[in-house]
DNA sequence: CGCGGTCAAGTGGCT
DNA sequence: AGCCACTTGACCGCG
């Protein structure tokens, strides 16, 4: 088990998510912002190794505008050494990767616009990896998308995409993760079905819309879509209902009463956790002592 | 130098 | 009808 949190460091006095507006876009713009990006994530990599964080979901805004049209920069290629660098050390330090196309990314809209610009979106994502030259256990995580009043044909038309546009790259990297409302675990595994990609798992989207299974029959069946050659390990999401706040919001901080519930529940089962939780890596330390105590990691 | 409106992109439930 | 939440706030113009 590898425990980790997403895309931001909170102790560490950068950011690997620099931008830029539109509105100032330049090559120089944008390579001066990838080089203080990239400089910033072996930071944070530096730092997770140190303290025992072994899964990490990389930004997706480490090169700003990387999939809009504006950006015909070779940026690939100027910074290969420094993706491949980094690659190495996530290698040699055997960590997790992954990461979280944004509520932009769509395979079933309607709008081919919308889908076209999701898959450029998914292809830049999963260049990044490549560039690592990281294995295909490194994914990238995206939602069912929209149901559009009939979700049962908006379930074929992700896998009709998905069969039919998707570049092999990415189709070896993509997982459909439960959302909070639409795609239910049960609507995963149907899209499973239909392409084969694994169910990256969220417990807090399980808990607001479900079909009835206890959480670790919940589990089990997400961590039966990983095929542990191809796909290494189960995903999930972790986090917690912020209290007295809007259904689906995380909580500021772990509890580590209902972390360790959860992980006495699903004893015996492997994966790797991200902690989607807004403290970050404050929560994520705490949350190791959890599994450590538990004999998990 | 700090504040706050705004920023490439979508969807749906809640107020 | 608009706001808010979502994997992550960060930028930049203005006072």
């Amino acid at each position: 088990m590898k425990i980790g949190y997403p895309c931001i460091n909170q102790s560490l006095d950068c950011t690997s998510s620099r931008t830029f507006r539109l509105a100032s876009y330049s090559e120089e713009r944008l390579i001066e912002t990838v080089a203080m990006n990239l400089a910033c994530l072996q930071r944070i990599l530096e730092y997770n190794v140190k303290h025992g964080l072994l899964f990490l979901r990389m930004t997706s805004g480490l090169v700003p505008f990387a999939s809009h049209e504006i950006n015909q920069y070779n940026w690939q290629e100027h910074f290969k050494a420094e993706f491949q660098q980094l690659g190495k050390y996530i290698k040699a330090n055997h960590m997790r990767i992954s990461m979280h196309p944004d509520q932009f990314v769509v395979l079933n809209s309607p709008n081919p616009n919308t889908v076209k610009n999701s898959i450029a979106e998914l292809v830049y994502q999963g260049s990044i990896m490549d560039l690592m030259e990281l294995d295909t256990t490194a994914k990238l995580q995206i939602h069912g998308g929209g149901a559009y009043g009939d979700k049962g044909s908006a379930i074929d038309r992700f896998a009709e995409v998905y069969h039919t546009m998707l570049p092999d790259a990415v189709k070896a990297r993509l997982c459909v993760e439960n959302d909070d409302r639409t795609y239910t675990l049960l609507d995963c595994l149907r899209l499973h079905e239909l392409t084969g990609i694994p169910i990256i798992f969220d417990n807090l989207h399980h808990e607001c819309v479900n079909n009835g299974e206890p959480m670790r029959e919940a589990v089990e069946i997400a961590a039966s879509t990983w095929e542990p050659d191809r796909d290494g390990i189960l995903m999930m999401d972790y986090s917690a209902q912020a209290p007295a706040e809007r259904k689906g919001k995380h909580v500021q901080s772990i509890s580590e009463q209902l972390f360790h519930d959860f992980l006495a529940e699903t004893e015996g089962l492997d994966m790797d956790i991200m902690l989607e939780i807004k403290d970050k890596e404050a929560s994520a330390l705490k949350a190791l002592e959890v599994a450590k105590a538990l004999d998990r990691l």
